[in-house]
DNA sequence: GTCTATAGCATGATAGAC
DNA sequence: GTCTATCATGCTATAGAC
């Protein structure tokens, strides 16, 4: 029954990222995970050793999901519409941004201040989300494109932050609006 | 001894401020705290009933940092120059800000995911910035104000969220100059 | 007002039957 | 591979002596 064990550990990533969304690493137990998915609580550590484990795990699926979603920006006809499309997916998900934050952002802040191994699997899927910013702008022939790229990323983590602080979704979708006409600023003539 | 009873209370407030800023909420016990203010446990309950009212003193204090600061801008001559200073205030910080990122924005993000009062006052600080802003760019004759204000603020997080995360105080001092020449930018002529 | 001792609870992790 | 029962720890909070 491979096949079951590898349902249960995608279920066990699953909800342990819905969870670390919503509440956050430290008030998520390992107990939680484990109702949510379905899978009793002693079980869960035959699939992740340790509750950091799951986390990376966490982290691991989150670098996936970034790949996979600069990949679906490459039928766009150019870097521009894909810059702004990178923008547009916090829009997408406006709502749950303007009440627990952006899932990447919230996790690494958590994550930051740590000293073992796990602040630095934290970084991972802004690291992507940047080096795939900074060849988009390169492309649009831009000077300067990891400033802008470290710019383009800032503001969206930023607004997502004010927009969760103030439970305002429409603050993330202005914001968003604003990096969209800043994009075709930068557009060369 | 009302005295000294007071200075227990700050140095609780403080040494909770610290740990806050550097392990996050959920990390610090009252033990740490204790510790670090020199007061035995059992007599921080003394002061403050619960965790929380402790958590709620630090964003209280906060607060009033915030307002201190603002009035420290009183003295430049024009909105343009303090809305740079409020911007440079972050890069005085920027060691520390690399390391554990904002001490608003950390705390304000893992309170933004609670639903009791606590993520009511997690957000005055935040709001003290802000409507402070919002009067600058108003004062500058800028259209949107607010919005001005929100892009400046989340470029700030932001920017002190990646700085952190990659552990680089220069991409701060970078972003910071980026949002000095953005003001600059705005000036009427 | 101050401090010690400890209750009461939740959690991460393990042992071991099946 | 699966699941139950439980240990060990660390925490918030309280009781009560001084």
């Amino acid at each position: 029954m491979t096949e079951r064990a590898t349902a249960k550990r995608e279920r066990l990533v699953a909800s342990a990222a819905e969870l670390l969304h919503r509440n956050g690493v430290g008030a998520t137990s390992l107990a939680d995970i484990a109702q949510l998915a379905d899978v009793p609580l002693g079980n869960v550590y035959y699939y992740y050793r340790t509750k950091d484990d799951l986390v990376r795990a966490v982290l691991a699926a989150q670098t996936e999901q970034v790949a996979a979603m600069v990949d679906g920006f490459a039928g766009l006809p150019g870097p521009a519409e894909r810059l702004k499309a990178l923008a547009s997916r916090w829009d997408l998900m406006r709502d749950v941004v303007a009440r627990y934050g952006c899932p990447f952002g919230t996790l690494t802040t958590e994550l930051n201040r740590r000293d073992d191994g796990l602040d630095r699997d934290a970084a991972m899927p802004m690291r992507g989300i940047l080096d795939w910013a900074v060849s988009q702008f390169q492309e649009l022939g831009c000077a300067e494109p990891r400033d802008l790229a470290v710019a383009l990323l800032s503001a969206i983590q930023g607004s997502a932050l004010l927009a969760a602080t103030l439970r305002d979704p429409e603050l993330l979708s202005a914001q968003v609006h604003r990096l969209h006409d800043w994009i075709d600023t930068l557009i060369p003539v």
